[in-house]
DNA sequence: GTATTATTCAAACACTCGTTTGAAACCAAT
DNA sequence: ATTGGTTTCAAACGAGTGTTTGAATAATAC
């Protein structure tokens, strides 16, 4: 029921409104009168309290963002803290970043699971205005938890450990949207509707994710094969 | 220069503009005028030769859907062929299968990294009749590859599997789009502009799925793993 | 050459979009 | 009861959407 301010009823209402509409719909197709019209609440009442649609965006966006990003930084502190001089172990970095977004992301009844799904489509959104905001908003985050990564991967090359971390974030992006997305592998059986389900999709995901993190490096195709290749220990 | 079709000028001017407008605002953001403007076509053009927008989308992801799709089975058909009644490696599958996809989202020239980076975008539209296409577009292939997957991988749970070639479907998708998606990974070093970089990135994405994809089993999601707290033992 | 078809074009169509307006309603404090 | 500030509401705004029209032009067939 309720989500997450309560300050204002119809500001509240509208923004879980908009939550599910541009899940299901996208941000561009979603019409602000659709948004009301859900929300029990007059046209107007998105400029009175947001003053623009883009400001509703990025309110809405915001409410959950940083609350997500707060999270993967007091796990990443944990970790650090318990580790001391020793870098943190590969595995636990990679839990700390996606745990927080999959256990969201199984969170139907609080909303969470609208949201990230939301998310996960809006990194290949092309609008200008999001992909800043989301830029700024993520700058923190990442920076701790690339120079987490280069510490504990010291034998990785950073641009191969880059690539690796852009294709985690698709597996997660996928792996969040589950049958969302087109549907086309699983023909409907890619579905995590119970809770308990979270768990499953946890380690399935933390199992790929590992792996291909831990893969052996390419050989270099046209130069340089000079890391040896280097298996998970 | 050339792309695809040369029936008509015009015709085959509003695809390419489509394409390049498409994937640089999104199908809703992207309005006729713009196209028929960076086409020089009159407005009425787009419905004089395809009927409506929507068909238009249509016709712009099938005609280069079908040949990539056309691509993949043939080349499970040499491996297969070559195999015998064995089982064909999964590497080589998973090579069949995204090999395409890579090199025609490299090839910058032709359009293909557009249309790829476009498409992958477009996995996780909302847009009804989007996904309904997509889907009817990629049954044939998918039954297929994913019958040489589950004779490939025996020990493998299926369930087990689609997610993983869910998964696998994300990071190419996120690989193909580069530095496209919201880029705050990479900072703007993940970039392939070069046609070089081809191998570097099918090489790259190739270690990763393949780690992926042939990861340990996760352990029975029994009763545990709440939290990703497992301590380094 | 004329007849026929295919294509282009400027203009208008009906509709929806996000936003604004100005008056009503509500609600506390005086 | 009156005030002043906040919130709601119906209605309208201008701009932009995809689509249609009907005449003008180009290309092809007879």
């Amino acid at each position: 029921m309720a989500t997450v301010t309560e300050i204002s009823d119809t500001r509240a209402r509208i923004l879980d409104a908009a939550e599910r509409l541009f899940m299901a719909h996208g941000l561009e197709a979603t019409t602000l009168r659709m948004i009301t019209t859900e929300a029990q609440a007059n046209i107007a009442a998105v400029n009175y309290h947001f003053g623009s649609k883009e400001a509703l965006i990025e309110e809405l966006f915001r409410r959950r963002l940083t609350w997500l990003n707060e999270q993967r930084l007091a796990e990443l502190d944990r970790l650090e803290a318990a580790a001391g001089a020793e870098p943190v172990k590969p595995r636990l970095i990679v839990e700390a970043f996606f745990g927080v977004a999959i256990r969201m992301a199984t969170d139907a009844e609080g909303g969470g699971r609208n949201f990230m799904r939301l998310l996960s489509r809006t990194y290949t959104e092309p609008a200008e205005f999001v992909k800043n905001f989301l830029a700024e908003e993520y700058a923190e985050v990442l920076a701790r938890f690339k120079a987490a990564f280069f510490k504990a991967l010291p034998d990785v090359p950073q641009e191969e450990f880059l690539w690796r971390f852009h294709f985690m974030l698709g597996a997660m992006s996928y792996a969040v949207s589950g049958a969302d997305a087109v549907n086309v592998v699983g023909e409907g059986k890619l579905e995590f509707v119970h809770a308990g389900d979270t768990d499953a999709l946890y380690a399935r995901l933390m199992s790929f994710l590992i792996g291909g993190l831990r893969a052996p490096l390419p050989e270099a195709p046209a130069k340089q094969a000079k890391k040896p290749q280097r298996k998970a220990a």
